[in-house]
DNA sequence: GCCCGGAAGGAAAACGTTTTCCTTACAGGG
DNA sequence: CCCTGTAAGGAAAACGTTTTCCTTCCGGGC
């Protein structure tokens, strides 16, 4: 049925090696053969099997995303997590690549484990949900595995990642907010992703100090990602002595929460209290007001991240772990303004 | 390094063929055997090569995912191809199959004889975005290749296919406006994807014919899937001499467009005007009111589709092709009341 | 005339399984 | 005692490539 390419071999009197090598311009053939076999393999309809590409020279030419999380997926991330993985498809396509997705719920080691030795993919993504970075890191770096790590600084000394600059967007959004003459600004944080959330604490402490602000420990409130969390933490914040006139969330979700605790509170934004958000989500310019927040560039990060993956693997194991910063982008909307009281 | 299935195989003074049957729970081997057997590839920490498995089995034991658009992606449906990705991915991973995503932009003929022939998976999961739906299934009809149609009907009659019930979300959702004494509804559809909005505009037109209504073709609008598209086009509903006191629209985005048109002729939702969406992404509970809309089951949709489809792998050629509806739910929130006039 | 080198092409060994067809041994029936 | 059937296990042929060595041939330098 399907033609092989000993098929072609035969139909133009040559040998195997010679039409391999033909197709994938490797050893020397001569033009004019090159040519007639090239001819034939498409007349033929000839298509390589992968399967046995892969088996002889243990390239699988597929890469593996692997989204660990710890708890259920909430429909909230869809986007986020859709346009990384837009990013990353894209690019695996553009270099002959497949992309393999594996979604899968919970601490899976030993799935890891059986990804890496029985070789379906030749590299890996990690993107890391809710839950510890580090697990599977340590074994992928154990197995020799090749990998990065998605938007989350890992622990591990030498594990390659490429991450949002998480920290200088906090600092971007806060300084934003002190610019508009805000003094008490409060942290909404993640309690659940201590990476992640961490980055973020620490540029707004850092935008704090660089203006020789007081930080209060009070107006910084981690809570978890229960759809309720955020929104208790706000309405916890609304209930201090000396209330926040800003509020930076750690996300636009968190900022969603803090937006319905604030008007059941009878208070307006941007007008009493200002809100920005991260991750500049679709929904957050349907919010009302639509919101203040730091843009990431998602689909550049899967993009990059693969072909940061790809170039790893082709330089081969001699080339430093990858260790890379992509900016984001304080997108000014409606959600903030300067305090009641200035 | 790794071990294979002949280094078992030697360990204990074996032959290969009998350590496969083993492995495999295949031929005749006595229990005390296989139990040493497997104890021996525990112990040894032996994973099979998925090439030569494939190699030798012709199964590779991976679902494609495609999704076909002739315009570039919105970030607008994110969410709805992340849940369906979503339901696809644990359906597979459940039933040891991988996914395998390929997200092409544009008529990619070529690629997809291309994943046919090289057999770089075992059947496809096709999602069409906008464009005909035609092109790629009648291609793969007639390379006899496995597949389903996610969402869309074919138009070919022996393509397998799962769909929501576009009709009935429609009707039902119209039904609902009529019931609230809405009387001059109007239908905010979708030019470039004649299948889906075809579908909906019938349970439009048969809830209408239900209660022996007027079916005025002034309020029958299709509109591109530019951004501006529905508002426009609802703008142009609201400047018609008798205005419609009502609007069922395509999708979300299609409601959001249209509430934004509304609420800048200075018109109230749902007090001029009801709307009612498709989809219930996330977004249409942060609209300004939270948008009534019909609720599809995306995650199920994957998930069902991968089912189908294995099922039909396994039962092979003989089985009749699947050609499936599933139920779609009414939400009602604040976006839809009885008319004014009423 | 001899030798050397490079270019073109070929033979054959992998890669790690699955699967078909054998062999052997043993038990039970007649 | 012979024949048959069955269970347990083995030999070997695939599966379709890639890749390493060979062989052959021819031209050119000395």
């Amino acid at each position: 049925m399907t033609i092989d390419i000993r098929g072609i071999a035969k139909h133009l009197g040559l040998s195997v090696s010679t039409v391999s090598k033909a197709l994938n311009g490797y050893g020397s053939v001569s033009e004019t053969t090159r040519a007639r076999i090239l001819q034939v393999a498409h007349e033929l309809n000839y298509y390589p099997s992968r399967a046995a590409r892969t088996l002889r020279s243990n390239r699988t030419e597929k890469i593996g995303l692997v989204l660990y999380t710890n708890t259920p997926l909430s429909s909230r991330s869809s986007e986020y997590y859709f346009e990384i993985i837009r990013g990353a498809a894209t690019a695996s396509e553009g270099s002959g690549y497949n992309l393999v997705l594996y979604l899968t719920v919970g601490n899976q080691r030993d799935r890891l484990i059986n990804i890496c030795r029985s070789h379906e993919v030749d590299c890996l993504i990690l993107m890391v949900g809710t839950g510890g970075v580090d697990d599977p890191v340590d074994l992928l770096l154990e197995e020799g595995f090749p990998f990065i790590v998605l938007n989350k600084h890992p622990h591990a000394a030498n594990a390659p990642y490429l991450v949002s600059d998480h920290e200088q967007g906090a600092f971007d959004a806060v300084e934003h907010l002190i610019e508009l003459g805000h003094r008490r600004i409060a942290y909404l944080g993640r309690d659940d992703d201590p990476e992640t959330s961490g980055d973020r604490q620490a540029g707004y402490c850092r935008a704090l100090r660089n203006r020789d602000l007081d930080l209060d420990p009070a107006l910084v409130v981690l809570s978890s990602s229960q759809p309720l969390g955020a929104y208790q933490a706000m309405r916890g914040l609304l209930e201090l002595p000396g209330r926040p006139t800003a509020v930076f969330a750690y996300s636009d979700a968190w900022a969603i929460g803090a937006l319905r605790a604030i008007s059941e509170a009878g208070l307006a934004v941007p007008d009493d209290i200002s809100v920005v958000g991260f991750d500049d989500l679709r929904a957050s310019s349907l919010t009302n007001p639509p919101l203040t927040t730091v843009r990431q560039q998602l689909t550049e990060l899967g993009k990059q991240a693969t072909e940061a993956l790809l170039k790893q693997i082709a330089d081969g194991e001699g080339a430093a772990p990858l260790r890379r910063t992509i900016p984001v982008d304080l997108v000014v909307r409606k959600s903030t303004a300067g305090p009641a009281s200035a």
